[in-house]
DNA sequence: CATAATGATTGAGCTCAACTAAATCATGAT
DNA sequence: ATCATGATTTAGTTGAGCTCAATCATTATG
């Protein structure tokens, strides 16, 4: 006879209890009611003693299950308290954002050196998804999302346009002249991602008139696109901001110089008062005089 | 991010922390050290705190881990207090007792409604089973045990002595004179169960001189061996004490008198000091009760 | 100094406790 | 009589929890 039993079960009795109401307390732990009644039945019988009278719609505690219920409900308070005060320092000085997997390799990690020269006390985790993560749910305190903006419940601010170029690799563009025509691309691989309008609103906005926009491989996600155009497969619409820095060493080439400008935009998401914790406020101060900088990261 | 991490890892921390090492919390929670080091590594991953230090095999304990360690140091002390605390108490009034299928159905069950009205505060569980169980381990209180008694650090009174009667069908019964000589026997179809020599030593002690003690069908158990004769198949021997009710309401024929005394009996089986609860007290005196009572229940 | 012992860590794979979905039941409300 | 509400149960699914084995970093011992 094992000294506790099942603490699955005995956090649905807990929850159960506060709420008598095993359809409430299966809201609260996200899981169904089906669930709760059997860890309560198990615990039931692990125990031998009836913890609750049912009743139709409705539960009542037995006289062992009220005092049971005194005590886990004072364990189960005990646990949250610590844990909550714990998660409460730690959070003083960790900090997690999250963005897209494109931004965060191509644009934010490169500069991360840079805030943690200038903060080092604030522990910044970056939290890549192309989920549209929840805060709360998903402890975060910040997020940079790609979009037009306005997001129900939270606070947003532009941080950082961007406009569309065609990027290919220094071998790729010798074949061309130094101020090609854009119909030139007509001979070269046009590389897509599952956005395939891009390519077609780039090329009406310069002026294009036999290329057939629709050409090319087409890619899952931007990252897919970026590797191949760097593999030397063809040329890709890139973000100017993702390949600063390659354009400024020459790895990369932006033989055309006409940028699309993008109606998305990325934008600082947080939720309403955050800013009133200085972590958070120096943060996005960072990050709003990182895109004011000319210079791209060292 | 939920209220509360992984209660698993919250007891893997609490274990380590008590013993200031993963080896033994491992040995305590009957998992592997591996188990444990997983579990604290994602409990920290989780809370974004350290919670020990590690040392070359030895681990101390964070400022954080400390303070975090001291409230769930009492609640778990909590929970296993309120367990144990209810645990005993639902001991007080619910008794296991354990014995063979064979008596609970023929001899206990029936009986069960008088220990119920006479006290109705002991809750009387039965755990019926061929296997011979554990006091300590299966959570037995006492135990009635066919055999000759003597049970190594257990106290054993003699409870019910036994004889073997053949029985029968009336309407098998019917094929025979009032007064058959045994002989008659050898047209009948004799049930054995697993102990075959009972029909041979019942035989022997009848008299009989051309009976095949041997001839007839065999089951596994005395059960099987029951419901054959019941369906009519032949003559078993069986315990009186296990047909008194059917052989009073004559659905049931003992045509030949003559009872084999067994060698096993029936024991009363219990722990030292035991009797000191008053419910197994109260169950041990209304079951000599019972043995002593001339008729079968209502 | 070399080897053995000790205890924590980690990656790959396994498994069963915890859970889901759906049907059913027992009221209570309309 | 029908619908709503909430608990229960069964059969099936699955991922958190775990195992195993290899590795690492000492410490102890001969």
């Amino acid at each position: 006879m094992d000294q506790l039993p099942s603490l699955s079960a005995l956090r649905a009795f807990e929850a159960s209890a506060r709420h008598l109401s095993m359809t409430l307390a299966a809201n609260e732990l996200h899981v169904t009611p089906g669930a709760i009644s059997l860890q309560i039945r198990d615990l039931e019988s692990s125990l031998g003693v009836r913890l609750f009278e049912r009743r139709p719609r409705s539960l009542a505690l037995t006289t062992d299950g009220a005092e049971y219920f005194a005590t886990m409900r004072t364990a189960f308070r005990l646990m949250r308290e610590a844990t909550a005060a714990l998660a409460m320092r730690s959070k003083d000085t960790v900090l997690t954002l999250t963005c897209t997997a494109g931004f965060a390799t191509h644009w934010l990690v490169p500069r991360l050196r840079r805030f943690e020269e200038a903060h080092p006390d604030i522990d910044l985790r970056i939290s890549a998804s192309h989920r549209m993560m929840d805060f709360h749910r998903d402890g975060i305190d910040i997020a940079i999302r790609h979009g037009l903006g306005g997001y129900e419940g939270l606070a947003s601010e532009r941080l950082l346009d961007d406009e569309y170029v065609p990027v290919c690799t220094p071998e790729m563009a010798a074949a061309l002249s130094s101020s090609p025509a854009v119909d030139a691309l007509a001979n070269l691989t046009l590389i897509h991602d599952v956005y395939r309008r891009d390519w077609e609103l780039w090329l009406q906005a310069a002026g294009a008139t036999c290329v057939d926009a629709m050409r090319g491989p087409v890619f899952t996600d931007g990252m897919g696109a970026y590797h191949a155009m760097k593999a030397g497969l063809g040329i890709a619409l890139m973000r100017r901001s993702f390949v600063e820095q390659e354009l400024a060493d020459g790895t990369l080439v932006a033989p055309f110089p006409i940028g699309l400008a993008s109606a998305f935009a990325y934008h600082l998401v947080y939720p309403p008062g955050a800013l009133e914790r200085p972590a958070i406020a120096t943060l996005r101060a960072w990050l709003f005089s990182e895109v004011s900088r000319t210079t791209p990261p060292a």
